[in-house]
DNA sequence: AACACGGTTGACCATCTAGTCAAGATTGTT
DNA sequence: AACAATCTTGACTAGATGGTCAACCGTGTT
């Protein structure tokens, strides 16, 4: 039976595939209510209700989108601890970011768009995952901080213009 | 008859800005796509069948929210006239987009969603306003290198340059 | 070949949305 | 007060949209 499903399993990966990709342009242009699921549909060239088959609704396979780019950005956080030095760090940080918004430029519009907007759709999703993770790049900061290596500065502050510029620069 | 159309002008005019500035923050959250006329209307205050006694249909509203915050950018191009250093007229030019962007935040992101998805509803007006319009300040520019003032430049994307940063600062 | 399981899809439904309309309420003028 | 023009609004319609379902198709295994 296991071997079965795995035997298959290409034919789910590629679908999946198919549709977030397709669901990733979709949102970015239109924005989670102006997406509609037909247009992805067409733009994935599957048949509306293949897409109900393999995400439950319209919200999950928003909330599908969001979270793979996250996961992709969660990836450049390495750079924050690959050096103690705050230079350093940062142009690494900065620097991957910029190629993650150029290389997956969609992606990063729906999720500006989902952040900018107070998150209304994975709020929940945010308030969890993301506030974790940018409490351990806050920490990194004022630690910096307290070994005099920067000035003084809002640790979360730093955080929304290195993000708020790279998005500008994916745009 | 004029008189009389003249003596109830502030109820059509007050509706109408009250319509328009619902229009703004509603476009600017969700999208053209993604606002519904009910969201403008609860945002206004009023029953949604008299958003479209004021304003035929949801498209002629988009159209009028997106032509006013375009005039109101159009005085900020005084600034590229007032002076012949390159420095001063951009110095100027860019403060005032600025304050535009600080001082109507909504109405600036409802334009920059519009001209980054190519403009699919206002095409015809960005064709001709617009274009006339750059056409005049790449002029200007093109007038600067010439005199060796500046470097030579594509003076289309030192215009998209300067719209872009401004934006950002917006948001 | 026969089978079982996952994948596919057209038709359908409930709900939402832009837009309409006609009846009634306000407003300013005479 | 009587009036005409403008404004107001609940109820309605046609079409779009998210989501469902049951019948059907493909694929790999025995």
């Amino acid at each position: 039976m296991l071997i079965l499903k795995a035997a298959k399993a290409h034919i789910r990966a590629e679908n999946e595939r198919l549709i977030l990709e397709a669901g990733e342009r979709i949102f970015a242009q239109h924005g989670f209510r102006g997406a509609t699921m037909q247009m992805i549909a067409d733009q994935a060239g599957l048949p509306k209700a293949n897409l109900h088959y393999y995400f439950d609704s319209k919200e999950k396979l928003y909330r599908c989108v969001v979270e793979k780019i996250f996961e992709i950005w969660l990836q450049a956080a390495s750079s924050f601890e690959n050096s103690d030095e705050p230079k350093e760090a940062l142009k690494l940080y900065i620097y991957e970011k910029m190629q993650i918004s150029r290389r997956h430029p969609y992606g990063s519009k729906v999720w500006a768009n989902e952040v900018m907007q107070g998150a209304p759709i994975i709020q929940d999703f945010l308030e969890t995952q993301l506030r974790s993770w940018t409490d351990g790049r806050i920490e990194s900061i004022q630690a910096w901080i307290a070994a005099g290596k920067i000035r003084p500065v809002e640790p979360r502050w730093v955080m929304y213009m290195i993000w708020a510029t790279t998005q500008h620069y994916a745009d």
